[in-house]
DNA sequence: TCCATTATGGATATGTGATATCCACATACA
DNA sequence: TGTATGTGGATATCACATATCCATAATGGA
C-alpha cells in the first residue's frame, strides 16, 4: 500500500517551482537536470499537473512553467489525486461475494469490506487536504522563501537577468 | 493507492474459517473450490496467515486449515500487515534532496515528505488496529456467528460427520 | 519569414512486483 | 503402505509504474 513515485516526482517539482519568479518561467528540462530525471518522462508528470490546473505551461520560446497558484493554496491531496486519481484502498474485486454466494447473506456480504475501506479512505481524504505544500516547506524550514540562490545550478531568472544586462 | 488482491483474498479465507468448526479443519483445496482461485496459489497466501499464527494449519489426512484465534481477536491490522508488511504510505528515494542538494536547506529537507506520511501511516494503523474481523461481521451481519448452511457447497464438518455415520 | 526553444501527446520500451501455477517433498492418519 | 494434506521453492504470467523517443504545434525573437 505505497503512493507511487510519481507523487514523490511531482512534489519536488511543484517545491522547485515555488522557488522561482513567477513571470519567469522555468523549462521543463531545467528541472529534469536538477532532479536527473529523463526530460521526456518528467513532462509526462508535469502534464497531469497542467490538467489539474496546479501549474500552468507556457509552450515556445521563452516559454516553461509556473505555479498556477500560491503554494498555500496547493492542497497535498491534489497533488495526490492529480497523479493517481481518486483516493480509494480497496481493490475490490468481487471475491466476498462468492464466499457468500447463496443464501440470506449474499447481498450484504457485498458491503463488509467496502464500507470499512470507504471509511479508511475519508481519513486519509481528511488528512492530506487539511494541508497545503506551504505547510509542509514552514514545517520543515521555518519558511516558504526559499532563495532561489540555494539551487545548486543558476536559475533559468538569472540567466534572463544577465542576458539582459541586468545586476541582481 | 491500493491495498493488494492478496488482502481481500486473506479476509475471504479468514470469513470462511469462521463459520467452520473449529475441530475440523478445513482443507485449503476446499476453499479454493468456494473463492474459485487456484489450489497452490490459495496455498501461498494462506502461508502468510500461518505464519503469522492468524490461521492454524495441520498436515496429512483429514488435516487442514482452522483459525488460530476467535474473529474478535483479529485485528484487521493483522491481516494487511501478514499480506504487505508494515504500513508505509511513501516510496522514499530520496529525490526531495536532489532538489536541495546544497545549502542549508539539505539536511532539512530529507524530512519534510517523510514527516508528513509517516503521520498519514500512523492514522491508518490506528484506525485499521481498532476493528477486528468481528466488528465486520457483526456490523453487517448483526452476528459473528454465521450457520455453515449458507456455503454453497456442502462443508466438510458435513461430510466428514456423514462419513462416520452420525446425523447432524 | 525563418529559426530556436518549448510544451503536447502518442507510441513504445523497460522494469518491478503482484498474481498465479506447478512440482517435489514432508507430514499425518488409517 | 496409501491417500490426503500442508510446505516451500521455482517459475510463469500479467498489470502497471516507470521511462524514453519522436513527430507536432505553439511562441517569441532575429
Amino acid at each position: 500500500m505505497q503512493l507511487t513515485k510519481g507523487v514523490e516526482q511531482a512534489i519536488c517539482i511543484i517545491v522547485i517551482l515555488s522557488t522561482q519568479d513567477k513571470n519567469v518561467p522555468l523549462s521543463s528540462n531545467e528541472i529534469s537536470r536538477r532532479l536527473e530525471v529523463s526530460p521526456s518522462y518528467l513532462k509526462k508528470i508535469i502534464r497531469k499537473l497542467v490538467v489539474k490546473q496546479i501549474i500552468t505551461s507556457v509552450p515556445g520560446n521563452n516559454g516553461g512553467l509556473t505555479l498556477a497558484k500560491s503554494v498555500d493554496k496547493i492542497k497535498n491531496l491534489e497533488i495526490i489525486e492529480a497523479m493517481e486519481g481518486p483516493i480509494s484502498m480497496f481493490p475490490d474485486t468481487g471475491l466476498i461475494e462468492k464466499a457468500f454466494k447463496d443464501g440470506e447473506y449474499a447481498e450484504k456480504g457485498m458491503d463488509v469490506l467496502r464500507r470499512m475501506f470507504s471509511r479508511a479512505d475519508q481519513l486519509l481524504i481528511e488528512f492530506f487536504s487539511s494541508q497545503t505544500v506551504a505547510d509542509l516547506l514552514k514545517e520543515s524550514f521555518g519558511t516558504t522563501d526559499i532563495p532561489t540562490l540555494n539551487w545548486n545550478t543558476a536559475s533559468l531568472s538569472d540567466v534572463l537577468r544577465e542576458k539582459k544586462g541586468e545586476k541582481k
